[in-house]
DNA sequence: ATAAAAAAATGACATTGATCAGCTTTGAAT
DNA sequence: ATTCAAAGCTGATCAATGTCATTTTTTTAT
């Protein structure tokens, strides 16, 4: 299912489109789009772009995993999303005319295309559907993060792991959640030895269980229990 | 300065406008903003909407401060934003077709216009400079709460309050900052007792200067040493 | 298949910050 | 001016979590 090496991904039959921003897109656009962009393999740990550097343009995830994210002051990364196929990324500093405020990482293997930024606000400022559609999409996200916020400030590391772990079973769909665990401890937002103990806890508790670096959640409910959400 | 009961003001007037995103409005469509808007006075401690409750419009800041805020579990505030005078609060929801996720509540006498959503959306609709401001201010704040979430994650209480206190003296521009403690508490992300211990030692550090329940910043270059920012 | 490197796991210890209980000051209402 | 409630402050205690050092396991590259 992922195209190894540069192989051109046609809009047309993109699985991953369907469920995303560009959904929505009549056939004239869809051509433009197929033109306009660019397909590009990337292995694990590959950057999409880093903080500070200036947007040129977005990233479409056809395959495979990317996480967003920011640095602290020792560097420590803060995981603030994690985005799978059908997903955009980097379209918000399109908007702002600034330079990133966060970085972007392959945390698999990628197929991701990309679509440079003047055709990309081109695109926007003529269809008034898919400018919607990003409007509505800025705002949930900005919902997301002020109760993402609350949970950092208010929730013990317990509770937001079995809340990560539940969002991340999502991300995961079907699969099993598959990150380091340093990764993981760096979006939940702790330390990963403090990581590695509460899923030992959870181990015990019998609400996940891991297959080496996989875990397999087995009971959710128990999760959003203790999560309190 | 704040006008006492639902004075009426005038948009073409009205200072706070020039710095918000009504700046650049036609005098047409200024006109219009002012007969579609209306115009009220505030007490301490109103509610401008709540969280769960249905969007109807949006509200401009015409004088004093507005808290926005979810609550967690146990019904704790966690602060998100303080707005001031210029601000529109409520427009994130006019897009994302869902209930309040946040809550706004007044935490000075304040003067606030109500612009109802129909006609808000219009503007919108048929203003692309008004759009463009929308679209930007909704990608900067996502990235300043990408921010925000890193330190709450990562940095200790002591160096958040530092920050904060920076942010605070900036929103409160020239005047002493004054909040109740525990708001204060809410909006760093810590308990009250910890808060006033904190603003003691700050006391002592001789960063900061109380008068009652007033704080004035007197060496903001060491509150951003401290804060590591 | 093997070696080297990276990641995961564990133990001991130090520190932060939350909680609870009680006391004091401030400011609002009469 | 007086009273009362709300806000502010202090002390004692303790659990949660971070840090550092070390060992074991897994993954990757040859």
């Amino acid at each position: 299912m992922l195209e190894k090496s540069h192989k051109y991904i046609t809009c047309e039959t993109c699985g991953a489109r369907k469920s995303s921003l560009f959904g929505g897109l009549c056939n004239t656009d869809l051509d433009d789009l197929n033109v306009q962009k660019t397909c590009n393999y990337y292995k694990k740990n590959q950057p999409l772009f880093l903080e500070g550097s200036t947007p040129r343009g977005v990233f479409c995830v056809n395959g495979g995993k990317v996480k967003i994210f920011t640095r602290g002051e020792e560097g420590k990364e803060q995981i603030i999303h994690i985005a799978k196929e059908g997903e955009i990324v980097g379209f918000r500093a399109m908007f702002s005319g600034e330079p990133y405020k966060v970085a972007a990482s392959t945390i698999e293997e990628c197929n991701i295309c990309f679509i440079g930024k003047a055709d990309f606000l081109n695109m926007v400022d003529t269809n008034p559907g898919l400018r919607n559609g990003i409007m509505r999409e800025l705002s949930k996200e900005l919902a997301d993060r002020a109760t993402f916020i609350t949970n950092m400030a208010q929730k013990s590391v317990r509770e937001r792991l079995a809340f990560s772990l539940v969002l991340l079973n999502d991300i995961y769909s079907g699969e099993m959640i598959n990150l380091t665990r340093e990764d993981l401890a760096n979006f939940v937002g702790t330390a990963t030895e403090t990581l590695i103990r509460l899923l030992k806890d959870f181990k015990e508790e019998e609400l996940i269980q891991t297959h080496a670096r996989k875990i397999e959640i087995l009971d959710q409910e128990g999760l959003l229990d203790l999560a309190g959400a």
